[in-house]
DNA sequence: GGATGGATCAGCT
DNA sequence: GCTGATCCATCCT
């Protein structure tokens, strides 16, 4: 699943980098949590219906949210990118968002906050814009999958494991401070 | 450590 | 009007 892939790339929004450890995956028209459930298709997510690798930018009150879609054309699914280990560009980072350590971007909001990206660059190709994937990154020791956070009473889109992290990794939302891997959770 | 409520806003009904 | 793929401060146990 593209979910676990994208887990370990590079994320890039010029001079700031991270890995990613957390993600989401939203799985298109039969999934109740997803924008383009049943095959909604508006001006606001009309990014999902692009190519593979197109990036889409949702905004949630005063917060941005990043995610990548996974499929070809037509096909509206998507990974939200939900929490990255921070390894450029941190001062800048820390600025922005007015915070520094594991606060800075252990959330969908926050990274976003972290690498100023906005609706200027929703439903732009991945790297043909300022966003940017590289791999290879590193390799996650271990992934973990839990349902995904934010979607109640939904039934079933509400219980499925679509949530996959970094198995330990300080940066990962909600990260206990018990569970965390001095090694970051990498191998 | 866990639960709660407020901030805040564009887009849809 | 109403509603979130959120975050943070501030309670409480």
């Amino acid at each position: 699943m593209a979910a676990r892939g994208l887990l370990g790339a590079v994320l890039k929004v010029g001079d700031c980098a991270g890995l990613v450890v957390e993600t989401e995956a939203y799985l298109g028209v039969s999934d109740r949590a997803a924008h383009a459930f049943g095959g909604r298709r508006t001006k606001t997510n009309e990014a999902l219906y692009g190519p593979a690798g197109t990036v889409y930018v949702y905004q949630m009150r005063q917060y941005c949210l990043l995610n990548v879609v996974t499929q070809p054309a037509t096909i509206p699914q998507c990974v939200l990118i939900r929490a990255v280990e921070p390894i450029a560009g941190v001062a800048a980072m820390a600025m922005r968002r007015g915070r520094s350590g594991p606060a800075m971007t252990s959330g969908p909001g926050k990274l976003c906050q972290a690498f100023g990206i906005t609706l200027a660059d929703n439903n732009r190709a991945v790297n043909q814009g300022r966003v940017q994937l590289i791999w290879p990154g590193r390799t996650p020791a271990l992934i973990r999958a839990t349902p995904r956070i934010g979607v109640p009473n939904k039934g079933t889109a509400t219980t499925a494991a679509l949530r996959f992290f970094v198995a330990g990794n300080a940066n990962v939302s909600d990260m206990k401070k018990r569970a965390i891997d001095p090694n970051g959770g990498w191998q």
